[in-house]
DNA sequence: ATCCTCCCCTAC
DNA sequence: TAAGGTAGGGGAGGAT
């Protein structure tokens, strides 16, 4: 991402400044009886740009110092961290406290608040040009006073005393090596610095949200159309063709990055790993048996899974290469049979001149941002799945556009390499499941269109473990049923595939080897968990280590979930142990080796994101299951049954939802979609006339097991406008969440935390319920879709809500009830207004709008 | 029936 | 040496 911390990835809103002071507070208070020191007590920081280390590492080493690390500069803040920065953006700051982030390294390696003003950025004299002194500061611990503010002198005392009273302080590492166990105070951040998998991850939340949140600023306006519509020739073929999904990946993303700072390895084969690649052996530590792990692993996977990479790495466990796991590697390595997740050791027997290259997370980051924006000018209907890959609904943006989208994607690809410098491949289909099977085909640096009129060909011959869902563990099972091909399952019953794999699972393949792919694209996913968790390095002698360490996990778990501003109400200990047979010492350095998983969870009875709880929780659970500390191998801490997502303000719920509405009325104007294939009830983008034409369309699709609909919970109050409709009149509380028009705004302030809680809770329910009565409508042959609906309307005895007695109520408990509108709420009241007026009554809707607009 | 807990599987 | 995380979907089986 961006330089600058306050670029859209980690904005927050103005208004949630309060918040954020209210979030600190509770932060400090609740994580004081588990502070690993008092270092950095009083102080605070903000981080301006990129800093080495960086912002998240700073956040942390000032979380587990007593410090408070800012998201943005306040007044009250102590120093702000920065490496360099630009003329106009020192301006207007004070650059008295603009220092290195050296400075709170020096600090914790001193273990005590050292000088800052050798750390100062700039001498603040006119000059704008920077100092940077960071570089050759040599360690003055003595603070002097006449460079050091009182405050900071009294600070430094207090922490000298607080060491002397307090021993038992693990003293920082004198090595100057890394952190080798999770024993050391640095390991928690040293290993998050360098897994990659762990960058996977928090770079895909990121930019889901970073989507989400352009989604959520956006006007409806793509000026930068305008280049595509003058370059792009004009095509027709677009139009009225239904749903086009783009989907968009680059090409072995962490391999291209790195060959851009080495032009020189490009068409070698080529590996990023943390292993340097260059000798044969490495050194084994003692009491390490490969062969004995090798053949429990063996017998511990024989059932399951045994995919490719998983199966050929036994082989290089057998002598001494290098066990580090290739995270990405080029086409030239994969076609000498080199493949993601293998061990490099074994990489380079298949491949002997493999080159290693090592990672680099801050250019992975940069280049996902520029893939993303470049993306994100011509349209936002972009679903995130990592921070290299994505699905784009492209039917707006071609139908405005109007081309072709192989002229688009083509256009975009080209862009996309220009400015990154790397190549992408995408697959356009009309669902999900198409576009992706079609980059498939396209990779590398290609693109494909799956035509409609080919889907059913080019299905029959894919292989079942092609399929996204189908990883290791299913293709075992599918191999020894000897179905392989698409076109072979398409011959096995429904009800076959669901006796092997499951109701669900069973239907999901049973319409994907069709091509088939009901799930629309979801542009704000809702959060559903947090966690945290290591099993890597995790090594304890004794009970007092392991709660050590588990403490610390608490703070990182719970900086994540005030991260996302949610409380949790589910707390879940996972942990790996070492299995009985197999070997004390790990074949792969600091590894967990063969271990039996287990999980506990405990259900609290209030929501919570108090770290005292959180940490309470955490270690009487791991006491509860009472593991010698020794053979522990793995630690996770999950939370989940999280809250509602944290309200906003309330003029901005009103505005934001009616901003929303009033953009998409704008764009897509009621006019009915001929052919839609995807049943797309979530997405904002279809008219009510489309909509019910997708259901048409899809009918033929849809399986036996769908037509019973699920029981509709009756006492649940719900979010969902169709719901509180139907639930109003016999419910007893509905004053409880039903707020009156003239309510004043404290009242307004204490209601929505907990109702809101409960109402968001059953509008999920709500939704499926609601879901499963529309397909099982569907599922019913119809020769006018005009009766159709008006089938549904009545059968559902559906009133209109314009016509309700308490519907400027009813619309008020909607819209606290979430953030934005649910797009067939929207629907339901745009059916119901133009209801109105075609029976000439629209005098009916002027007074609930009046009332929403108020 | 439905929910809850403890898993397993998958994807990146 | 090596950095084996994280979130979501869903099934089995017991509790309610």
């Amino acid at each position: 991402m961006g330089k600058d911390r306050k670029d859209g990835f980690e904005e927050w809103d103005g208004y949630m400044n309060a918040k954020i002071t209210k979030l600190e507070e509770q932060f400090s208070k609740a994580s004081d009886p588990f502070r690993q020191t008092e270092l950095f007590k009083g102080i605070s920081i903000y981080v301006n740009g990129h800093t080495n280390p960086s912002a998240d590492e700073l956040k942390r080493i000032m979380m587990v110092h007593s410090g408070v690390f800012h998201h943005y500069e306040r007044s009250h803040t102590t120093f702000i961290i920065a490496s360099n920065l630009p003329d106009v953006k020192i301006r207007n700051m004070n650059t008295s406290k603009i220092i290195s982030p050296q400075w709170v390294v020096d600090c914790v390696s001193a273990q005590k608040i050292v000088d800052y003003s050798k750390y100062l950025l700039y001498t603040n004299q006119s000059t704008s040009q920077p100092k940077i002194t960071f570089q050759k500061v040599e360690k003055d611990d003595e603070p002097k006073a006449s460079n050091v503010s009182s405050i900071m002198r009294d600070l430094a005392e207090l922490n000298a005393k607080m060491k002397e009273t307090k021993p038992d302080i693990s003293p920082e590492p004198k090595q100057s090596g890394s952190a080798m166990t999770a024993v050391d105070p640095k390991f928690l951040s040293e290993f998050y610095n360098n897994s990659r998998l762990h960058h996977i991850a928090t770079l895909g939340a990121g930019f889901k949200k970073y989507v989400s949140d352009l989604r959520d600023k956006h006007n409806g306006d793509f000026p930068d159309r305008q280049k595509l519509k003058e370059i792009l020739p004009k095509s027709e073929i677009f139009v009225k063709n239904g749903q086009t999904v783009m989907h968009i990946d680059m090409d072995c993303f962490f391999v291209s990055v790195g060959l851009r700072k080495r032009p020189h390895l490009r068409g070698k084969p080529v590996a990023v790993t943390h292993s340097k690649g260059k000798s044969e052996h490495v050194p084994l530590k003692d009491g390490v048996n490969r062969e004995k792990e090798m053949d429990l692993f063996v017998k511990k996977i024989e059932k399951k899974a045994q995919d490719n990479v998983k199966a050929s790495n036994i082989n290089s466990f057998s002598d001494k290469s290098s066990l580090s796991e290739v995270a990405s590697c080029s086409y030239e390595a994969r076609a000498k049979g080199v493949k993601n997740g293998m061990f490099m050791g074994l990489a380079m027997k298949l491949c002997p001149g493999i080159q290693a290259i090592p990672y680099d997370f801050e250019a992975y980051k940069e280049v996902a941002e520029t893939l993303y924006n470049t993306v994100a000018q011509y349209t936002l209907n972009i679903e995130a799945v990592s921070c290299d890959e994505m699905f784009v609904d492209l039917t707006d943006l071609l139908n405005d556009v109007e081309t072709t989208p192989m002229d688009f994607v083509t256009a975009l690809r080209n862009e996309v390499k220009e400015k990154t410098g790397c190549p992408c491949s995408a697959g356009v289909g009309s669902n999900r499941l198409q576009a992706r099977m079609a980059t498939k085909k396209a990779k590398p640096d290609g693109q494909f269109h799956l035509l409609k009129e080919n889907v059913e060909e080019y299905f029959q011959n894919i292989a079942i473990k092609e399929l996204p869902g189908v990883g290791s563990s299913t293709s075992y099972t599918l191999n020894e049923l000897n179905w392989k091909t698409c076109g072979d399952l398409q011959t096995v019953s429904l009800y076959k595939i669901q006796a092997e794999f499951g109701k669900k699972f069973g239907e999901t393949l049973h319409q994907f080897c069709r091509g088939i792919d009901n799930r629309p694209l979801v542009y704000g996913q809702i959060r559903k968990s947090v966690s945290a968790e290591v099993n890597y390095g995790i090594r304890f002698k004794e009970n007092a280590e392991c709660e050590t360490f588990l403490k610390q996990l608490c703070v990182e778990v719970h900086a994540r979930l005030m991260d996302i501003k949610r409380k949790g109400k589910c707390i879940t200990l996972k942990v790996m142990v070492r299995a009985p047979e197999a070997p004390v010492e790990t074949s792969k350095f600091m590894g967990h080796g063969v271990c039996d998983n287990q999980t506990k969870s405990v259900s609290l009875t209030e929501f919570t994101c108090d770290l005292e709880v959180i940490t309470r929780t955490v270690l009487s659970t791991m006491r509860s299951l009472n593991i010698p500390p020794h053979e522990l191998r793995g630690i996770g801490i999950q939370i989940t049954k999280l809250n509602e997502e944290a309200p906003s303000k309330k003029d901005s719920v009103l505005m934001n939802m009616f901003s929303k509405v009033a953009e998409k009325q704008k764009d897509k104007p009621l006019k009915p979609k001929e052919t839609v294939v995807e049943v797309d009830k979530k997405s904002e983008e279809k008219s009510i006339k489309g909509m019910f034409s997708k259901m048409s369309e899809s009918t033929k699709i849809k399986s036996e097991e769908e037509k019973k609909p699920k029981t509709k919970k009756k006492n649940q109050p719900t979010g969902n406008i169709m719901g509180m409709l139907q639930n109003m009149p016999s419910r007893k509380r509905t004053s409880d969440y039903l707020v009156p028009d003239d309510i004043d705004e404290s009242v307004l302030a204490e209601l929505p935390e907990d109702i809101r809680r409960e109402i968001l809770q059953a509008r999920s329910d709500q939704q499926k319920s609601i879901e499963e009565r529309v397909k099982a409508r569907i599922t019913k042959s119809v020769k006018d879709k005009k009766e159709e609906i008006e089938e549904i309307q009545e059968e559902e005895q559906e009133p209109n809500i314009f016509l309700q007695k308490d519907n400027c109520r009813i619309l008020l408990a909607w819209m606290q009830s979430c953030d934005e509108p649910d797009s067939y709420d929207v629907e339901l009241i745009i059916k119901n207004a133009i209801d109105l007026i075609t029976r000439k009554e629209s005098h009916e809707i002027y007074d609930p709008i009046a009332f929403m607009c108020r």
